[in-house]
DNA sequence: GATTAATGATTTCTACGCAAATCGTTTTTC
DNA sequence: GAAAAACGATTTGCGTAGAAATCATTAATC
């Protein structure tokens, strides 16, 4: 591993912090004025484009760990934003849906990200815009575990595509993936 | 508000849930099989930079909020790898410094990272690391707060707020990716 | 020179975020 | 058709993560 490449790595660490970080504070903004997180904001949408919907879906859709988004639907729930049922016929699934209060909430949603920073966005040429939404979505690819998980799965034995979609929680944990080794 | 710039928001906001869960879950492993997670990891390495320090000058190293970089140091002193004294002038500061248990530690410490990204990091060509490197830290310094912060600042010190608040090309940013044309 | 203001760090509080264990409900297997 | 396996969701445990309040110490003000 030569040192540019370890410092590449330093630098896309210390890019992603910074704008984490951003989206985090971003989000206390959020929950002041307008009373919803950065996350529960993404998740509400999430729900809207395909209610009713999964806790298991919802987790893949908005890659975030099942807990995760139990947690957030707690929290939904609570504001009386969401509803969580088990009417149909499997009744381990809960099937979620928004309130009137949820699609009222909606309604008046902000943006996750700063104006000014939309601003900056809107400001840049196209093809700047093309190739920094590339760039990010080619480093994401490369990180990905979902990715990488899949392929493997589908390497190992052949899982029907529809089926693959959100298999790999359960039983027995997934390839151990240990390259590290430690004194 | 254009269409496209919203669902743009939304591609870049998705692309970094990606990578930020994929690091977050690299962080269990390193915890399990290293010991310390990524950002114990991290603040340990900028304390190794730069010993002895304070907590305010690591917190704006890593980007983090100061009580998030308090509660990464209790570990990593209950761990034994730092020593916080408060032997300065100023008996307000604590001077933070590595153990000889946390220097060892760092010694065989694994990479951030996993090692199939980065060997996929290392497969790209020159220009395709530059060009997703240089996306990236431009994306970063649209939405840091910091220089926002500093920016307005410097606006309210000598200027009247409409003037210069468009465009600085400044002298820290970034390459400006300019005649690179991706296929 | 005592009160007040400012500063460095921590504590408190709420909200993610993930893994492993758990609970209730199908589905499989024999 | 009962035991076992699988599956969806939640709970538990630990570690971030930031804002606001707090504590201890130093600087500023009168």
């Amino acid at each position: 591993m030569s040192d540019s490449t370890f410092s590449l790595e330093a630098e896309i660490l210390e890019a992603l912090r910074k704008m984490t970080r951003a989206i985090d504070i971003r989000s206390r903004t959020l929950l002041l004025n307008y009373g919803l997180t950065a996350p529960q904001l993404t998740v509400l949408r999430a729900i809207a484009r395909q209610e009713p919907v999964t806790s298991a879906v919802l987790s893949s859709d908005v890659h975030l760990g099942r807990p995760t988004v139990t947690g957030i639907l707690n929290r939904l729930e609570l504001r009386g934003l969401i509803q969580r049922t088990k009417e149909g016929e499997d009744r381990r699934s809960v099937h979620i849906r928004l309130t009137d209060a949820g699609r009222q909430m909606l309604a008046g949603a902000p943006s996750v990200l700063r104006d000014d920073f939309q601003k900056k966005l809107a400001a840049l040429k196209d093809w700047e815009r093309t190739q920094i939404l590339a760039s990010l979505q080619r480093l994401a690819d490369m990180m990905d575990v979902r990715a990488l998980e899949a392929a493997e799965a589908f390497a190992d034995d052949f899982v029907q595509p529809s089926a693959a979609a959100d298999q790999f929680d359960g039983a027995g944990s997934p390839p151990t993936l240990d390259d590290d080794s430690v004194p």
